[in-house]
DNA sequence: TACACATGACTGACTAGTCAGTTATAAGGA
DNA sequence: TCCTTATAACTGACTAGTCAGTCATGTGTA
């Protein structure tokens, strides 16, 4: 047993918190070291007990940007109700996470500035992409094989109602009093189920 | 006449060309006005002769941004043709246009990371948003009063087609090889309007 | 004492912006 | 045609400031 209890992993939270906070308010490279380390109520050396740079800091938010939402997610796979129920479960399971990604999405765009350049971040939004399409491409599919959405190809149709989410939240960044989230991805959904089942 | 002549459009053009290139490939953090000089084939101190600091650079490239793309779409106001077909007219104009979007997208989204930020960015893409809106709108609820889509909120409906484009784009920026920009734009527009037409 | 944990002053690499000096071009006179 | 002069256009070494990362020095607990 070491002489003090181990904090690492409190710490690493701790500082997690902190640089989301201050990289929100400033972007990957206004905010200093300094600020973060105030933010965390720590010093800077400390930050750098438990990581090694900046960059392995703005690494760690990355990787875990995408998990929890996923991790919920995924639990539809085995819903035994039918697809267009599954389908709205999904729509409204986003919805209802919307204010809990809010915290986030100024850190998601500036990530999104880095996607052209640092393939670690390639990778990541690729992989969210996939895991997206893997839970929805099936259940889509399952929709037109038992008759409730008309034939067609599953994966673009996943393709479009992905595109829908993403776009409406990014309007929704260019003008949050134009666009209200909730109204509008519903109102999109709605359109888009329209066309999607049977006539 | 003056022992030289004035060039300061073109230098303007050239720096402004530049920065487009060392922005896209660095971010506008990592950017160094020694890299825009060099990709000018000028000194660092022209640069200043013309710009008088690194951001009147960044809100040029800003201004410029829309500018071009909107100008064109305007015409389509003034298009005699029915609604549903210049809703097509106007699917196919933004997808053949994406070619030379596809230049300035990483700085699209480099701007995204700021918008967060910084007023003059939101005001930019606020003003772009609402140009796309004033065009948009009139066009589908024309279709509405005509018979031709069904009746609804052609305010509601113009943003979902405004999410899916941009939602689409965005995807195709997560991963290029998995979104075929121009079929998933067509296919999600088909969706749509399978939802929007008259039963 | 020994060890994990924590600190913040310090260093050195980096860069936006400046400015004293240089160069290229046109006009006008011889 | 050649030379002088005026000046717009340009240059790059330099300054002043910033900040990621380091390290010598605590501090509290078993």
């Amino acid at each position: 047993m070491s002489p003090k209890p181990n904090v690492s992993e409190e710490r690493k939270e701790q500082i997690t918190e902190a640089a989301t906070t201050i990289f929100s308010q400033k972007g990957f490279d206004k905010a200093r070291m300094d600020d973060i380390a105030k933010e965390a109520n720590l010093s800077k050396g400390t930050l750098y007990l438990y990581f090694k740079s900046k960059d392995a800091i703005i690494e760690h938010l990355l990787n875990r940007l995408f998990e929890r939402e996923m991790a919920d997610l995924q639990l539809l796979k085995e819903d035994p109700r039918p697809a267009s129920e599954k389908l709205t479960i999904f729509t409204e399971k986003i919805i209802s996470d919307i204010h809990g990604w809010a915290r986030v999405i100024p850190i998601m765009y500036e990530f999104l500035g880095r996607l052209f350049r640092q393939s670690v971040v390639q990778k990541a939004f690729k992989k969210y992409l996939h895991s997206y399409f893997d839970l929805i491409t099936p259940l889509i599919q399952e929709g037109m094989d038992t008759g409730e959405f008309k034939a067609g190809n599953a994966g673009e149709t996943a393709i479009t109602i992905g595109a829908l989410f993403e776009g409406t939240i990014l309007l929704w960044v260019y003008d949050p009093e134009m666009i209200d989230l909730e109204k509008h991805l519903h109102a999109g959904m709605k359109l888009l189920m329209d066309g999607l089942k049977k006539d």
